[in-house]
RNA sequence: GCCGGGGUGAUGGAACUGGUAGACGUGCCGGACUCAAAAUCCGGUGCCGCAAGGCGUGGGGGUUCGAGUCCCCCCCCCGGCACCA
């Protein structure tokens, strides 16, 4: 065996192995019947083909071969596939940079991705490869898109988009900054234009049920999509328009969840393309608030923009009247009121909403206070006894009527002789808490609501709605926050909508005889507007319907819907029949799921709407796609800039920079390799091109090995949580993998391989020392660890820490008996079996000397010796008031009162207790006992 | 702004179910080997203290015999917010 570890050469021969003995290929049913073995469908997140790969790559596909590998060795017929999600944005920034078709970008940037994901030593099944930008993979969504048309799943509807009012085109929220279009720094517009939208809300209440069933999920990912849907009960209120300032009846339609303080409605908010808002611009001769709504289309569509907006409003002049009282109450024109939101309007309550609070506020808007706190409450009551005590006979009536804080001023003004010391203290004191600088928003019991005073929140709920709906000005209504999918995209690489607009027909959806409706691949964007619609060989057809002259919908389709169903078209890629075929129903549900957690909510939400339609085609079988999820952190690194002769920062990749340190380690400063002068040490950060901060993934794959990146990635940090990457943790993975080749060296070399310890049975327990007995019990203690922080942890970094302490005590073990030597041959062979999911092609390599003639490939996941595990003794903790005084090696079956007393014994206990009678001792079996004194 | 997550030595992290805080790795210190260096191997390493001991998991409070872990408030960092993927 060569004494040295050759990454280079031993990974390369351990991928032509299994390349030659087509280890990864998953079989279908039809290819091997005889298998009884369960399907394991292990799928990562596919990657965009932006040139190469990164870190969050490497790490995410390193996660995936690690379980696949994990389960295969556990029995299973594992499948792992990859594609690409070749659609999108990049690859016309691309072609714009560099005059290249994006078609022609993306296949040169697939060809090269692929040879290093094949360098990484996946254990992938590339027969199974898709590429969603290839006609015979967006063929089946646009049939799949002209079934949905027929169904009525998809529709049509205007919506607002970012418009680039210079370059004339739709622009991205990403390429809007800071209100502006990225190319021509032009302030962007809304722009209200035609889409075709999936009906997502129509699965909005099976979206959300079915999470409760995903037991596999993590509780974060399920609550973030739980409150993406939103699912809320509220009520739908009518405001009807005081007709002296409209001048046309109508309602003013809101919805709220909060009905019970419909009573403290000082004024409705709309939106500026609302139709009041409209009408109270083209009706009043007020410059101002038609200036005012134009300024409120400017800025783009991006919530997190909208939200983060300093809130402005004017009023319209109009107003609407309280659906109960009649009351009149001002209409105002908000920013932060939007149309595509609900009913565009909504009814503002200052004294108990945080946003209607501020802008009551800042415009002087009432506020009134209809819902109380136990303290308002105790408060009021005390005022009511010294109300009495003056004299006075609150007027619950008139209070019910105008509020407590008006009725109470009504009362001061009122009284004629001067009032007591406590009869003010307590008027201050209720003034105080109903003025408090923020509004109550929690429930409470209602006051100044009439009929409802006293009730609490459901029963004022109830009352309030059935009274709404007895007068027909409302009704209780359960809402989704969820939105309907617009998929429609100005964009040209993207599926084209299957669509054909005819003069006479309509909007036709294109036959399947024509199916695929093929993009162009020769065409080079130039940033103005959509080359589509520019290309009338492209757009120019006949009506299937009529025959008549008609025009092809020239708009693609959303990245999103090509991701949405990928993993289904994994079990059948070469399928030229359907969309999937029977094998689908073999391999879904995908058991493990494995991708960035800022997927939690878009992307993971889409691809279980796109299973239940294709469940509902009749195409799948089940209810979710994806059984287990796991959501891997991001890889960050620091990052180091020097500030130019403008302020501005350049940053500089950490590979040309030299940190150093102080005699105890901690960094003190940086400098430039290249010249030696220092830079400034910056935040560390998701590696980005932006930040300069990346590190090339092939670049360490070169200088240490596959395995080396591997081990490192997983070693690092646990998968959900962020990675920092560090050059010295990738040398010290080197370093491990180093030891673990030495020893296997030193071991084969020493004498001929022999039988394991436990397979042999050749020795037998009675011929082990009790320094072998000791590394048998740690060796099956790592293997059970191992197992379960592979299998149900997925806490790869412990696994390896376990096996990085094996080997430790491995090397501490120098007995030279020949028994001795079949327990550390069993030791070693276990390591390989451990790591082989982690760095399988040094465990390849080792294995076969450890065990001349046999695969690999072909073994088992190592099981815990039952036998080896029993221990008699064991170390029980001593604490004496919850703080640790000492331990105690005590038989396994001691029972509780012999803990007691033999705690009691211990000399540490003696002196902390200083004769003292111990009050109470807890005894938790197996771990501690605690004496409180 | 709203929703979700995180914060532990010099450092990446461990502590899984409320039960010995700091496993394992890196760095640093010391030693062996070497003419020397690198590599490798061995030992030490939370902070304060001579020691006994005390303190210590972002900050403040609480529950408990016992809190990194549970509860309340606050600070900072990260992810998502519907046209980046």
């Amino acid at each position: 065996m060569q004494p040295n570890y050759h990454p280079a050469s031993i990974e390369q021969q351990a991928q032509k192995h299994w390349e030659t003995r087509q280890a990864f290929r998953a079989p279908d049913p039809s290819d091997d019947p005889q298998s009884d073995k369960p399907k394991y469908y292990c799928l990562s997140m596919f990657p965009y083909p932006s040139g190469k790969l990164h870190m969050g790559h490497v790490r995410n596909y390193t996660i995936g071969d690690v379980l696949s590998r994990y389960h295969r060795m556990k029995g299973c017929n594992v499948m792992q596939p990859m594609g690409w999600d070749a659609f999108g944005l990049p690859a016309e920034n691309a072609a714009l940079a560099n005059n290249v078709p994006p078609a022609a970008w993306t296949y040169s940037n697939i060809e090269y991705m692929k040879k290093q994901l094949k360098s990484l030593g996946l254990g992938i099944d590339w027969a199974r490869e898709v590429t969603t930008c290839k006609p015979d993979y967006y063929r089946w969504e646009q049939w799949l898109f002209t079934r949905l048309f027929e169904k009525g799943i998809i529709y049509k509807k205007t919506a607002s988009v970012n418009w680039d009012p210079v370059d004339n085109t739709v622009l991205a929220n990403e390429q809007v900054i800071d209100g502006c279009g990225w190319r021509s720094g032009a302030p962007v517009e809304k722009r209200d234009i035609p889409m075709y939208f999936f009906r997502i809300t129509g699965y909005a209440e099976e979206l959300l049920t079915g999470l409760d069933t995903l037991d596999g999920w993590p509780e974060q990912v399920k609550t973030m999509q739980r409150n993406w849907i939103g699912k809320s009960h509220g009520c739908e209120i009518h405001f009807p328009y005081d007709m002296g300032s409209v001048g046309a009846a109508g309602v003013l339609k809101v919805y709220t969840t909060r009905p019970d303080t419909l009573m403290g409605v000082t004024y409705v908010a709309v939106a500026a393309e609302h139709p009041l808002a409209v009408r109270a611009a083209a009706t009043t001769e007020n410059p101002e608030l038609s200036s005012f709504i134009e300024a409120c289309k400017r800025g783009g569509t991006a919530e997190a923009e909208v939200a983060a907006m300093e809130k402005r409003g004017m009023d319209t002049g109009l107003f609407v009247k309280h659906p109960l009282t009649g009351e009149k109450l001002p209409v105002w024109v908000a920013n932060y009121v939007l149309m595509g939101y609900g009913e565009g309007a909504v009814m503002a309550v200052p004294a108990h909403d945080e946003r209607d609070f501020e802008f009551a506020d800042k415009y002087g808007l009432p506020v009134k206070h209809v819902i109380a706190s136990q303290e308002l409450l105790s408060k009021w009551e005390k005022l009511t006894f010294s109300l009495e005590a003056e004299g006075i006979e609150p007027d619950h009536e008139e209070i019910g009527r105008s509020g407590m804080f008006i009725y109470l001023n009504d009362v001061l003004a009122d009284l004629t002789a001067a009032p007591s010391d406590a009869f003010i203290a307590s008027v201050n004191e209720f003034a105080k808490q109903l003025q408090l600088e923020s509004p109550n928003t929690e429930y409470g019991t209602l006051v100044s609501s009439g009929k409802c005073n006293g009730m609490g929140f459901q029963e004022a709920f109830d009352t309030i709605s059935a009274d709404l709906q007895a007068k027909g000005l409302g009704q209780k209504r359960t809402q989704f926050r969820l939105r309907d999918w617009g998929i429609s995209r100005q964009r040209y690489w993207g599926c084209p909508i299957p669509i054909i607009h005819c003069p006479v027909c309509g909007d036709v959806p294109v036959p399947d005889e024509q199916l695929p409706v093929k993009l162009p691949e020769n065409v080079v964007p130039d940033g103005a507007g959509s080359p589509l619609a520019k290309m009338p060989e492209f757009y120019m057809t006949i009506c299937p319907q009529c025959g008549k002259a008609a025009k092809r919908e020239t708009d693609t389709m959303d990245t999103f819907v090509e991701s949405s169903w990928y993993y289904a078209r994994y079990a059948s890629p070469d399928c030229t029949t359907g969309m999937v075929d029977e094998r689908a129903k073999h391999w879904l549900p995908v058991n493990q799921y494995i991708g960035g957690i800022e997927h939690a909510i878009l992307h993971l939400l889409y691809a279980r709407f796109f299973h239940k339609l294709m469940r509902d085609e009749g195409l799948v079988q089940g209810d979710e796609p994806f059984t287990n999820l796991l959501t891997q952190g991001m890889v960050v690194a620091p990052t180091f800039f020097r500030e130019d002769a403008h302020g501005r920062k350049q940053w500089i990749n950490p590979s040309e920079v030299e940190v150093s340190t102080d005699e105890r380690g901690r960094p003190t400063g940086a400098t430039l390799k290249a010249d030696g002068l220092p830079v400034h040490i910056g935040a560390t950060e998701k590696m980005a091109k932006s930040k300069n901060n990346g590190v090339d993934p092939q670049a360490i794959i070169d200088a240490y090995g596959a395995d080396t990146a591997r081990l490192f990635m997983m070693f690092a940090s646990p998968p959900e949580q962020s990675l920092e990457w560090s050059d010295a943790g990738v040398e010290g993975a080197f370093r491990f993998l180093k030891r673990v080749w030495k020893a296997v060296h030193d071991h084969v070399e020493k004498s001929p391989p022999s039988p394991p310890f436990a397979k042999g049975g050749e020795f037998a327990s009675e011929d082990l020392s009790a320094a072998a007995k000791a590394l048998r019990l740690q060796l099956h203690q790592t293997i059970a660890k191992v197992d379960d922080d592979m299998g149900r942890r997925k806490t790869f970094n412990t696994a390896i820490a376990a096996n990085m302490e094996l080997l430790n005590a491995l090397a501490k073990f120098d007995e030279r008996t020949p028994v001795a030597h079949s327990v550390a041959q069993e030791v070693l062979e276990a390591i390989a079996l451990m790591l082989n999911p982690i760095v399988p092609h040094l465990c390849q390599t080792l294995w076969a000397e450890l065990r001349p003639g046999s695969d690999m490939l072909d073994q088992p996941f190592p099981e815990a010796d039952p036998g080896a595990l029993v221990q008699d003794e064991i170390e029980i903790v001593i604490q004496v008031n919850g703080k640790l005084r000492g331990n105690l090696t005590v038989a396994k079956s001691a029972d509780k009162a012999a803990l007691e007393h033999l705690a009691l014994a211990h000399p540490a206990v003696e002196k902390q207790l200083a004769g003292a009678v111990p009050k109470k001792i807890v005894v938790v079996p197996g771990r501690l006992i605690n004496i409180v004194v």
